[in-house]
DNA sequence: CATTGACACGAATAAATAGTCGGGTATCAT
DNA sequence: ATGATACCCGACTATTTATTCGTGTCAATG
């Protein structure tokens, strides 16, 4: 009995969550047979009920009565419940924090970011020098004026990154650093945005600020 | 052309609304006209297209085609996009972060509650003199062994709130403290229950920890 | 007081969608 | 070799679900 989830089952699951994000409700089992380019009802029956029974997704009787468990989050590694916006109050007799058993977790175009700070799970090592590891999560202060040496969430070309920013008078003056010997410097072009600057990082047992 | 939404749309809303928090997917019209207590179908048709033309919610042909639009969210007042978690990493070509455009929305059983930190955006005044004012968001690391002199997420009755914990040797031995003067201290109860430490609170212009 | 809009009823029909049957092909480990 | 497992095909049927039509009430509005 072997639980593991299988690539195939992985690309159902994500073709299951592409097709939420971009209509806001599940699809059925036509429209996923399109989006795996399978011809049979049966193929998407069978995938369907190996990531039931791993607990990836659930799946009800009727119309489209299939949801993404957390699990299955976790396994497309989709944006995470790690961050959490509760409304609570520090008023004397407290409203109600989300009691009903629920958060919620919202995702945006980082581009159109306006929040002033915000969290980002880190994968990859490219900053362990920094104290930043595979799996942690940093908090990012929006600001748009940098000082050579802060650490940056930059944006380019529709990807992000962590990194050190560099800025001094000898070539290549501009570039961003990561902390870590394996990887290069990378140079600044016309498309390259700094978005923040990372003012802590967390991991499960710590916080600690960076330098 | 009024575009106001009447009681019962909202109703209805919620409903939508509760039926996703609890199944992962959206109602039918019947599990609507039951949860809403009317007993034809016309009656969810027009009060859906009220709320369609309003941008309130989005409806596709189809069972189940229906999605709550951030609008819907905002008049449900359920929590909103405050704190925000995308996808990024520090590895070297980066992976892209949530460059979609759209948001998601993840919901999940609160008292599972695994994050290590999450966020709150307070209201209220009964932390200012611990530099916690209303609006500002703090942040919590879960936890569950406690110092007296911590400020922390106490959580009673379904209710939440920010204070500092105290335990001493003396009366009232065990309390939460409010850091303002206009409130009194709340004793601890059989069901007071402390969710975590907050260790930071931020605001428009800066960040800082908090002791 | 005629009109309009919000809300409701019930029933018939149309359509979308799920679920089922009975196979088939690889792969891999016993 | 043999079974177990993952995956797939194509067609059929059953069921769920949406949509449409025709009417009615009530309260607010000009």
């Amino acid at each position: 009995m072997k639980n593991i989830v299988t690539e195939r089952q992985k690309q159902l699951l994500g073709v299951i969550y592409d097709f939420i994000k971009s209509t806001g409700y599940p699809p059925t089992y036509e429209e996923m047979r399109e989006d795996l380019g399978v011809s049979s009802n049966q193929s998407i029956v069978d995938l369907l009920e190996k990531l039931k029974k791993a607990s990836v997704i659930k799946k009800d009787i009727g119309a489209r009565t299939l949801a993404i468990l957390p699990l299955g989050y976790k396994i497309l590694g989709a944006p995470q419940l790690v961050s959490v916006l509760g409304v609570t109050t520090a008023g004397m007799p407290a409203e109600a924090i989300e009691i009903t058993g629920e958060w919620q977790v919202l995702s945006q175009d980082v581009s159109k970011l306006q929040a002033d700070v915000f969290m980002l799970r880190i994968s990859g090592d490219s900053m362990i020098n920094a104290g930043i590891d595979d799996g942690d999560v940093v908090l990012v202060q929006s600001k748009k004026e940098f000082v050579s040496g802060e650490v940056v969430l930059a944006h380019k070309d529709g990807e992000a990154t962590i990194k050190r920013f560099i800025s001094e008078d000898k070539p290549p003056y501009v570039y961003l650093k990561p902390e870590n010997s394996k990887y290069k410097n990378i140079l600044f072009t016309d498309t390259t945005e700094l978005k923040g600057k990372v003012i802590s990082v967390f991991n499960k047992n710590k916080w600690k600020s960076v330098k």
